[in-house]
DNA sequence: GTAACGTACAACCACATGGTTGTAGATCAG
DNA sequence: CTGATCTACAACCATGTGGTTGTACGTTAC
């Protein structure tokens, strides 16, 4: 399963930098083009500090990197990160499906029973 | 895309409740059978109140359920839930793999030029 | 009826989070 | 060199979060 693979508080920083409205929006244009910090704090009705600290959030769960350019900070989105996270839930889909053959299992027994 | 079919508010509620280990873990363990509350609380080094305001938060996430069962309350896993999110993060991977595309279609056409 | 059980909820606390402003250091343009 | 730009970071503030204890109330068992 691919939740053993992670310490328990990578997953939390992936789960909390998504829980977030901003962030996710960030995480959707890096994902499509290259920004430079700047650049994205355009986009938002809050400081460019406000900003920055989402972007770090985003780099400490590793769903975006960042790289100097000059004076500019590029940030990239890491589709690593994303995939991460599906993987995870796919892990709870199959648990909630043996789940459910494992009744239909009982029942298909019942069945066998009439 | 699945994403414009949700309000945001919903999205960040969910992320957030998976933005816990013992949530997750709770998720996990009722996605696999049905548990009461005070059978949860008895797995974790907390109190039953802790415990309760965490099944409160994956409610309201509506990553699981509770119906009442004499005086207990039986938590059930919803794995709807957990699809809409697996959903929403397919939606950042499909993104990221037309941004991709992109940069192939453009390294393909400087092939040409060669 | 009474005691134990399961739950709900309020009050409280420490700490994290999301925002602000302000200051300072690099880097680029002219 | 100077000024504008981009970033980093500290300090601060309001609010949210994750935990606690205490109290109250319905339900079950005896």
């Amino acid at each position: 399963m691919v939740v053993d693979q992670l310490h328990e508080d990578e997953v939390s920083r992936l789960f909390q930098a998504l829980a977030d409205a901003t962030r996710r929006d960030i995480v959707a244009r890096v994902l499509v083009a290259d920004h430079s910090v700047s650049r994205l704090a355009e986009q938002y009705a809050m400081s460019f500090a406000a900003v920055q600290k989402h972007v770090a959030v985003l780099e400490r769960a590793s769903l975006v990197t960042k790289e100097k350019r000059g004076r500019e900070q590029i940030v990239r989105g890491e589709v690593d990160g994303v995939q991460t996270a599906r993987r995870l839930l796919d892990d709870y889909e199959r648990i909630w499906r043996q789940r459910v053959g494992r009744i239909e299992d009982i029942l298909a027994e019942d069945e066998d029973r009439n």
